[in-house]
DNA sequence: CGATTCGATCGAATCGATTCGACCCTCCGT
DNA sequence: ACGGAGGGTCGAATCGATTCGATCGAATCG
């Protein structure tokens, strides 16, 4: 610690140039001879420098080479969500040709993790909102003030940000549909956490509106206007487990027990399978189960869950080309992407009222 | 854009008073009258000014606030290796205090994603290698070069870096022994990747000496050190399908095909069993299959993996500690955290010869 | 009451590179 | 042979904040 690190200064002055010549041979940005460039390169190798400092060339120059990705606000642990892993998956393919690094941010203030004061301190070129967000995150209006262009994945929709979603309600209507195609007419509906504050339980009026997420809220809204009102019951995280628990409240409904239980996502749909089971229904035989992402569910063994297919990588590309042209200087338009229902094995008519 | 953002001097020159003392009230580190500071932060609001400049504080303080975490070299989507993102997980949980941010690094240079030297031009205070890395890689020649502290999980083993890693060959001697006891003599093995050239199939000797990482090595001389010399197959990358692909390869061979195969990580275990399954062998009555990590198998149904069990995300937790110590300016030793062997039911007796 | 602290504030140097404009010299065209 | 066009190099300003040391008044102490 404490010795100085060896500056472009030192280097241009034992090359025997000036400090821009010497700048412009580690570039590559002006013309500068072969001979000069080559004595650049070799007092650079004798005194052990390896280049510009990051941070000194960043202020410069005004950019960082990084880009920030706001996930898992609603998320305990973002990692074990494989929705948001192939999205990141996805974003990290398509940055990759920009050369950005990806600094992974936790919007999640409950959870420990910089909070948000830290993270406005980080050099970010451009951020990334993956299904996070109400139109009032403070993040995000740290960054739009700030300059860093942003692009939100699934919300919120503002004029200063860029907008990629997939089409939620279309895609649960036609789920519903479905449902209802099928015979079903008392369906409940697990729903993913409405706002973040790690709530769960049935869903009344006042919470229904205190909807912070676009994507729940019309998924719910597509469900609602096929079937009429629903019962439904919140997790508190995109879990198994807390489809499981969720599944429970549903399933005790004595009086009116539902047929059919739409999860808002294919990890609840899980849990509610299980629960089901758990609980000695059969599925599909007794209890239709649905859900939306369309990720691989190996926990189901043979059985592929019906649900809605949304293409989480190829969101994940496009935001990154939409990070990318925003980056360029030019803003993309808004682009919304399209969903399909598949059919698989959870989903059949109910059970005849009396056996 | 090329409006100037409001700086600090500014706000200073509407407050009234120094730029210095503007710093001061911002960042809290020095005494500074309510009154005054009250004043600047008024100041700091009309204008719309939202805290200092995230580059120009890096370059003056010399800290970014940013750690990197080198991923994935021998995998191609390092989101899809369950214990990458485990790693992850308790990294990120342990640096959440210290509020660093987390930045994602591929350090496979094959791959799309930012070339070695744009790593090397990002403002990082430390690098985390995880999984990765023979002594020689130039990235890690870079980070140590520039006197950004480096941990590395798993090797390399290098004087200015510190090591965490596990009981490789303990571990895996424990579970040869397991295996030997059974009753198993003709043994394969499949392997991880043994350097980052997409390389799979038979590992002869010269292959088996190129081997550039630490962990691949002590877990197949572990082995062979139980079971004496046995038959290798590499598997490309750390994926089901590459364990599919390699167990084929080793139930082909027809004079002594092996009773027991031990694979290198739990993900390549479970291809192995598929493909046994699918050439119509029951595991573990007519194969024996066991695998190295401890992870979630859901592909697996009801059954569990032998294996042995490493706690990946304490592993990630410590390296996070390390990273915190490395920053704070104390150099912590170097780690070995401990592993055992769980017997699940994917181990049992050879069948007998002759049914 | 004079000397000493302590708190608050300010000026100026500094972090390390990038880049704009000026300058010189060579080479080309006519 | 002369004007112009660049290529190559340099000096100096700049990016925006942090921080060290100095200054000045007021409060404290003996």
């Amino acid at each position: 610690m404490g010795e100085h690190r060896t500056t472009l200064a030192a280097v241009a002055a034992r090359a025997g140039v000036s400090q821009s010549t010497a700048s412009l041979a580690f570039s590559g940005q002006g013309p500068v001879a072969e001979a000069t460039r080559q004595r650049v390169l070799d007092a650079a190798r004798e005194l052990g420098y390896l280049g510009p400092d990051p941070m000194a060339s960043s202020l410069r120059r005004g950019r960082s080479g990084i880009v920030g990705a706001v996930i898992g606000e609603r998320l305990l642990y973002a990692f074990r969500d494989p929705v948001a892993v192939a999205l990141l998956d996805g974003l990290a393919d398509a940055l990759g040709p920009s050369g950005a690094g990806l600094l992974l941010l936790s919007g999640d203030a409950h959870r420990s993790g910089p909070t948000p004061e830290q993270v406005a301190r980080m050099p970010l070129d451009a951020a990334v909102f993956a299904t996070c967000g109400g139109d009032d995150d403070p993040l995000l209006d740290q960054f739009v003030g700030r300059g860093v262009p942003v692009v939100a994945v699934d919300g919120p929709d503002r004029p200063d940000v860029v907008l990629l979603d997939i089409d939620d309600y279309g895609g649960s209507a036609e789920l519903a549909r479905h449902v209802a195609d099928l015979g079903h007419y008392r369906v409940g509906v697990v729903t993913l956490p409405l706002r973040l504050d790690g709530r769960r339980g049935h869903v009344d009026t006042a919470r229904r509106e205190a909807t912070a997420y676009a994507d729940c809220r019309l998924r719910l809204a597509a469900v609602e206007d096929t079937f009429g009102p629903v019962v439904a019951v919140e997790a508190a995280a995109n879990l198994i487990e807390e489809g499981e628990q969720a599944a429970g409240a549903l399933l005790d409904e004595s009086p009116d027990k539902p047929t059919a239980i739409i999860a808002q996502s294919d990890l609840l749909a899980v849990g509610v399978v299980r629960a089901a089971e758990a609980a000695g229904l059969r599925v599909p035989d007794d209890l239709t189960v649905v859900g939306f992402d369309g990720i691989d569910t190996p926990w189901l063994g043979e059985r592929r869950l019906t649900t809605v297919i949304q293409p989480i990588v190829e969101k994940g590309r496009v935001t990154g080309r939409m990070v990318t042209d925003l980056l360029g200087g030019t803003r993309p338009d808004n682009v919304r992407l399209p969903v399909h229902l598949r059919v698989g094995s959870t989903s059949a008519p109910p059970p005849a009222p009396f056996p």
